[in-house]
DNA sequence: GTCTATAAAGTGATAGAC
DNA sequence: GTCTATCACTTTATAGAC
């Protein structure tokens, strides 16, 4: 038996599930409440009578999922940083997509990514050797942002490859980059 | 003395580059006809009829500005290619910030730099020694647009650095994909 | 040639019927 | 508790006055 708090929170769930996959596919302002009604088998009234908002639906769908605080010996952070790079290659990070593809036109999407990012970036840096360990820091994220928005958002060809292939050509550059080493020539 | 016709090519041109910057400060369907004939000083009534519709508008204000061909060594082309980069980097790309931004949630412009984009990897995978070829020009790509966003959109405070500075850093790992080398353990 | 007025369509949000 | 009907607004696009 279903009671109706049961039910609610059911439906509630539903909604959240496909404004995260709506936003994700075609951003915030081409989402509408209409279609995440449709998609959650509901309706709009519904949607903003549980949500309030079109922005705050769009703020818990849209949340950013943070990596955790990373530590130890450059080496191991390396090594830590190139599996979460895996990771976030390996399946469509759902959540984190509605909040890439809306940050481009959405000012608050646009700092709930520098937030999280900035935020890493910091913590990473303040473990690393070198004067430019906030910028190297710096290119580690570019380089992970670069690879996810190419191979999910953009769906470069070239990157259509398993996602070991592809850790096994990035995960040398975030070495070097943690370690601030030069290559061999 | 000022022709019709003259007259016409400024108002023109005036549009476009107030289109342009427009649509790279707020995307596609945030730039409204209106708001462009405000800022090219005129008004939307006269916008429509010189370009035909918003969609035509932006194609011609959008236009990814391609890098020409690369040819040479392996070392030539990583040199051509950080060049390019520091390019991108050093002053904001006002023309191709318009597609990058509305990339993500217009597909007509996702066509665009994805037609762009593959089209210099694969001339550049071309000339590169390995198997793995296409997969590294691909990651050159992801590491450029990676950058290039995380400078100019994303605006990432780490990476607020003069140019050269990045190129130190990005410049080497240009080197190592060109190459396919491995860093010193 | 240039600009004003307006049409047609779609949006987020709301009020009220069931 | 759930959904239908509608409001008020903004958008692109057009028709016609100057």
């Amino acid at each position: 038996m279903t009671t109706r708090a049961e039910q609610r929170k059911q439906t509630e769930s539903r909604i959240l599930t496909a404004a995260r996959e709506l936003f994700g596919e075609h951003g915030f302002d081409r989402t509408t409440v209409r279609m995440v009604a449709t998609r959650a088998g509901s309706d709009p009234g519904l949607v903003m009578r549980y949500f309030g908002s079109k922005e705050q639906l769009f703020a818990q769908a849209a949340a950013i999922p943070t990596d955790g605080t990373i530590e130890g010996t450059p080496d191991e952070i390396a090594t830590h940083l190139t599996a979460a790079l895996a990771g976030k290659l390996a399946d469509e990070p759902v959540t984190a997509l509605a909040a890439l593809r809306a940050m481009f036109t959405h000012p608050e999407a646009a700092d709930e990514v520098r937030k999280a990012m900035t935020a890493q970036q910091r913590q990473i840096a303040g473990q690393l050797p070198g004067d430019d360990a906030l910028v190297r820091s710096g290119v580690i994220g570019a380089l992970t942002l670069g690879l996810v928005i190419s191979r999910h958002l953009v769906k470069l060809d070239g990157l259509d490859v398993p996602t070991e292939q592809l850790t096994a050509i990035a995960g040398p550059l975030i070495e070097e980059l943690v370690t601030g080493s030069r290559p061999v020539e």
